[in-house]
DNA sequence: CTGAAAGCGCTAACAT
DNA sequence: ATGTTAGCGCTTTCAG
């Protein structure tokens, strides 16, 4: 037996307006309610709607009304389950939901294509506007597609050479502040974990870090700085490098919320988690439950989000000032790992480190 | 000064001919990378296509081309952000990049109201299939939804009263599993943390757990359960009420991944996590590196994305075999927390809990 | 091989 | 207050 037909063809304005006895366009007035139609007729309208179960092709309508929002965005992200992506993801629908603004999602996991692939999905099906945490690669192609009028803003990162809006934390600020904490601490041999240095982000944690490390008249991070590490796995087999090695580090800095947990899980196998110091840049959850509570720098992925929806929206309904980089400023937060001493305790309060932590936001 | 028009028209197929100097026709052959150009003619569009930055209109396309399947999928869920989703998400995407498709996602976030508008949303733009994690809510339009063509593959639980393929977890074998590990550790007054009833999820936990408990011939689980738990805080509180009040159980079971840690929270602030033993249902992260472990019965999210990929990219390609509910097994990982002894632990291995142990899963 | 014409579902701009 | 016409950007159908 022949499988039945799945030509299930959706019902238009034609077939609608066949049922009504109306004109195509008096259904149209109905749909999306506009006024000027005799009531008698508008319940015959809708009651064909319903018996036919027409929907109106949100696309066709948009061919035809040209360009205009529609009440829709999109959040391209890495991975929307990191805990930073998925709380700034949070904050976006919700800022978007307050103002009857769908927002759709993509993850590229670690795949430029990938990226571009679902960015252009998302104009294709026009967006009124993109939020993107961009990759390292050629980003020629946005450029192309803010001229066609989709609207876009950058999260935590920038992209080089392209004038956008983007919201994101001081990364070089956050890798300052945990580095001097750990040098007030009484740390001089510090271990880095960072991943690859070509993202914006890693490579301003870096720069934090030599940064504090220089204004402190610390000299060596040779051997120390691990970069490239793609995740918790590396970070893990990293730390454990590092901490086993010659002369190893007597703290850890880690560069990103998934290289510390890597150097927790190393730790924890070499037993060191008690004496070994580790600050992290990113907050991770459950951070509090450990044994140590790991101290973090915490950004604020959900003002992130939220300025970024702001920001998006404005641009949006018209806004054309110039694209402006918005820094949003982070917090450490002690909970015991990062306050494991070191050896150099009492030669901690050097000037050179109070005055490094003075140091403002660089704009 | 006025502001400068924003009005940037994108380029169409009729730019690109005009540029070229041959018809609507030709560009669009060659843009499709249909056969019979000259190449020649070829080269010259292509050359217009550069210089113009003209991308296709797929929306366009599509409206003209009819149905059939365009290379998109969307993921709905409660939570991206949640670990389940969020793995189970990660599967799906991947599963489909591997067929050339995009998977584009929302999530609703406890609002019924978001959930549909997410669904319709997609829908509109055209999406091949969508992939939902139901709410307990009223579903109608999902019916009609499909009648139009969208394809639907439910993930998580099912909907009342709508046939159409779904794959989860055997929720109620896992439940019975867990309780069962914590009747033979000895417990007999377990407290279980659930949510809202009304979500099949909980309800067939619940079951499970019930079950259990009644074939080791273990009375009363009055006052032991807490429902309607909407959240870590929630779940925390209730822990806490559960295990400072009259007769308090010796073991908790907590209905889900959040409830879990706000369990964990609470066995910490009382310092009762090395006496009251604990079960989770889901996996959670970090769960290992806790102290103790926790114990789990875990899910294989990656296995129902996975799946619920295959089954919609199935139904895409014009599968119309009934619509089929999918079991996915469960497995429980001992890490320490459910290993804790209780009062009853010789009296342990009875012949009832043995049996119901070795029961299979419900069909 | 190439092009002209018709129309997908809808709405703006005019009629009536 | 309702209907008619034209056309959004594209592809199909059918002629050259």
């Amino acid at each position: 037996m022949e499988q039945q037909v799945r030509q299930q063809r959706c019902p238009t304005l034609k077939d609608v307006s066949a049922q009504a006895g109306v004109s195509i366009k008096t259904v149209s007035r109905v749909v999306n309610g506009e006024t000027n139609v005799t009531p008698a007729l508008a319940e015959r309208v809708r009651a064909a709607v319903d018996s036919l179960g027409y929907a109106p092709d949100p696309l066709a309508s948009r061919l035809r009304r040209g360009r205009g929002p529609i009440g829709a965005v999109a959040v391209v992200v890495e991975d929307v389950a990191n805990p930073f992506s998925a709380v700034m993801h949070r904050a976006v629908v919700d800022a978007m939901a307050a103002r009857n603004v769908v927002t759709l999602s993509a993850s590229y996991d670690k795949d430029p294509g990938g990226e571009r692939a679902a960015v252009l999905a998302f104009a294709g099906r026009r967006v009124d506007g993109v939020i993107l945490m961009p990759t390292t690669a050629d980003h020629q192609w946005l450029d192309r597609l803010r001229e066609t009028g989709t609207q876009i803003v950058l999260v935590d990162r920038p992209v080089a050479g392209l004038q956008t809006d983007v919201v994101m934390s001081d990364h070089r600020a956050a890798a300052r502040r945990a580095t001097i904490h750990l040098l007030r601490h009484g740390h001089r041999r510090i271990g880095f974990l960072a991943d690859a240095p070509d993202v914006h982000t890693a490579a301003e944690r870096l720069a934090g870090f030599d940064e504090a490390l220089r204004a402190a008249a610390v000299a060596a991070r040779d051997g120390l700085v691990h970069e490239e590490l793609l995740g918790t796995g590396e970070a893990e087999q990293a730390a454990i490098d590092l901490l086993t090695g010659e002369d190893p580090p007597t703290a850890l800095l880690a560069g990103q919320n998934l290289l510390t947990i890597g150097a927790v899980r190393a730790l924890r196998r070499l037993n060191l988690h008690h004496r070994i110091a580790l600050v992290g840049i990113d907050d991770i959850p459950l951070a509090d439950l450990l044994d140590p509570g790991i101290t973090v720098v915490a950004q604020e992925p959900e003002r992130i989000g939220a300025l970024a929806a702001q920001q998006l929206l404005g641009r949006i309904a018209g806004d054309h000032t110039p694209a402006t980089p918005h820094l949003v400023p982070t917090q450490l937060i002690p909970r015991g790992s990062g306050e494991i001493p070191g050896p150099f305790l009492n030669a901690a309060n050097t000037p050179e480190v109070s005055a490094v932590e003075q140091s403002q936001p660089h704009f």
